[in-house]
DNA sequence: CAATCAACGTTGGACCAGCCAACAATATAC
DNA sequence: GTATATTGTTGGCTGGTCCAACGTTGATTG
């Protein structure tokens, strides 16, 4: 027996929810391994890329922004207030309320994560030529955008 | 403010590895609900499909056609075994292996829970023509493929 | 044959992502 | 002024993936 019997049952293999799955688990290998390589994860990125194209935030709009949990937000800040990416300060108008701001450091270190999620897109792409790649982002995008709305 | 704040940062809705995320959540929650429903999961499904296809196997086998680790797979055979859905027993001829068999009880739930994914796979897709579903699934299995080769 | 190495099932644990329930404090609406 | 909604926070649960270790058993090889 010298083949490999790695073969995934011809259901899975041409279901698109597997292949979906299969690629998403691949690229989800890859972010991870390269942010955790920058000392982030990915909830890090997401709050940091909201927190950069947005401004000063609460942590509930951050949520809203980044769809991470209002529970999550808390820790994931935690952490980034941990390193200084961030700072968080009571809302003078709004007491229930924190104002999360991106601070210089955190700034520098979006910038890093930018460039390794670059990296990693080339990567999980490589196969595909430019005017492919243009395709599956613009289906992809479609099937994001008809889930978001009917969510 | 009424109106919803809600967009996600431009650099995450532009990447393929957000999109590719975004989608698989979603296919994710819509699998997940339906198997749930059916009582079943994820690893479930996989493995009786592996058995379905591939026949009695052992329980590495069957790790090897699904991606599932060892560990896992003694788990959910556990939880699969409970229901009666597999039969496990020891081979005879290799007394580190047991023998996994597909029980008439778990080809049916196999054959309810395909039902669930074709009508989920339907649901997923829907916003696309069957050309474009063609196209997705084409682009998909080449990076899947690509990415399966350098593992 | 004996010794080494590889494969198997199993246990236990880690991690990330997502989700939900509850709570006290605060703000808003009626 | 009383009810209702929002915010931050704690705690917990589930699924999926992965890894390290162990004892048992088979295969290899010297």
């Amino acid at each position: 027996m010298t083949t490999a019997e790695a073969r995934t049952p011809a259901r899975l293999r041409h279901a698109p929810s597997w292949l979906i799955n299969l690629v998403s688990a691949h690229s989800h290998r890859l972010v991870g391994a390269g942010f955790a390589a920058a000392g982030a994860r990915g909830y890090h990125y997401r709050l940091l890329a909201a927190l950069d194209e947005y401004g000063p935030s609460s942590q509930a709009t951050l949520g809203r922004h980044t769809g991470i949990d209002r529970s999550d937000v808390v820790a994931a800040l935690n952490e980034l207030a941990a390193k200084e990416l961030i700072d968080r300060s009571p809302d003078p108008s709004d007491r229930r309320r924190n104002i999360i701001t991106l601070t210089a450091d955190g700034s520098r270190h979006l910038q890093e994560l930018d460039e390794v999620l670059a990296r990693i897109q080339d990567d999980l792409l490589a196969p595909l030529t430019p005017p492919e790649r243009e395709q599956l982002t613009g289906l992809l995008t479609r099937l994001a955008d008809h889930h978001a709305k009917s969510r």
